[in-house]
DNA sequence: AGTATTTATGCAAGTCACTTGCAATAAAAT
DNA sequence: ATTTTATTGCAAGTGACTTGCATAAATACT
């Protein structure tokens, strides 16, 4: 994922701005910073590398990210985005991006992550459909050498 | 998964020995109980699990289970299988389970875990292929309703 | 069998991601 | 301006997993 131009950035940040507001939600400095931050990354993040940034800064808590990340999840700002390893991976769910069902292939030597437009597992959901079960979600993450570290 | 037979047990275990003493392992007391605990359980297992399990009965401790999984993994006794959630999972990898690509679907509700035999995500890496990546493994995970809890 | 060699174990302590309780603070609402 | 209520930060805790190190127990050697 390529960085957001200015423009997209003040877009996603008043689109933002407006959901916060038309819930019951406030909007504080530390949850100014948090979403600036997360709207400025390139690919997917995780809460301990917003935290490093964040508390060098003095911009706010851990304790206040790891509470605030889900309030965004819940009002559909971010989305986890699971690739799982060993801790949440989120992404940003706004403008563009909104709704797009897709997953990722990460690289095992330089960890670059790319975001796959296709999936073809939706398919594969019908069999499990037939097998009685419900709600039926899905997670696939592929693994391999990118074609700069192969 | 079912219960494996009394049969099954024993040829499985003495699989794992010949491994273990083919290669420059030693057969300890603890990786006799951790071993017979491994074989004896029905789906995937996690560290903790066996841990809760051993530790009451004194049979080991914790650290030992924790050193000896990746031990039993490089010699193929057991594979991490990734529906990661929020521990490492391991199931089996020894007699007929050997070497059997597959997937999981979990329950949301009463958290079972039954194993998929088909995977059509394969000729998906094609296309990551011919994007210059090599090396493709993947991970794919189900989450719904088992018919039970619908 | 007895001893040397080397692997494996257990304990203590540490790390890392993440959570919880609670009093203090700062946004909205009035 | 003051009340109301959401939000924050600190301290402490949890759970999975790791590391260092001295002790114990397997295999190898004589």
């Amino acid at each position: 994922m390529k960085a957001r131009t200015q423009k997209e950035l003040k877009d996603l940040m008043s689109e933002a701005l407006e959901i916060l507001e038309s819930s019951k939600h406030r909007m504080t400095k530390s949850r100014k910073a948090l979403l600036a931050l997360i709207l400025e990354q390139k690919g997917p993040f995780s809460a301990p590398k917003l935290v490093k940034v964040l508390s060098r800064k003095d911009a706010c808590d851990p304790v206040t990210i790891y509470r605030t990340l889900p309030v965004f999840e819940e009002l559909g700002i971010i989305e986890k985005c699971d690739f799982s390893e060993e801790m949440a991976q989120y992404e940003v769910s706004l403008g563009q991006s909104q709704g797009h069902h897709h997953h990722h292939i990460v690289c095992g030597v330089c960890k670059k992550v790319e975001s796959l437009d296709f999936c073809i597992v939706e398919g594969q959901e019908q069999i499990l459909k037939k097998m009685g079960y419900t709600g039926l979600t899905h997670r696939l993450e592929f693994t391999g050498k990118c074609p700069n570290c192969s």
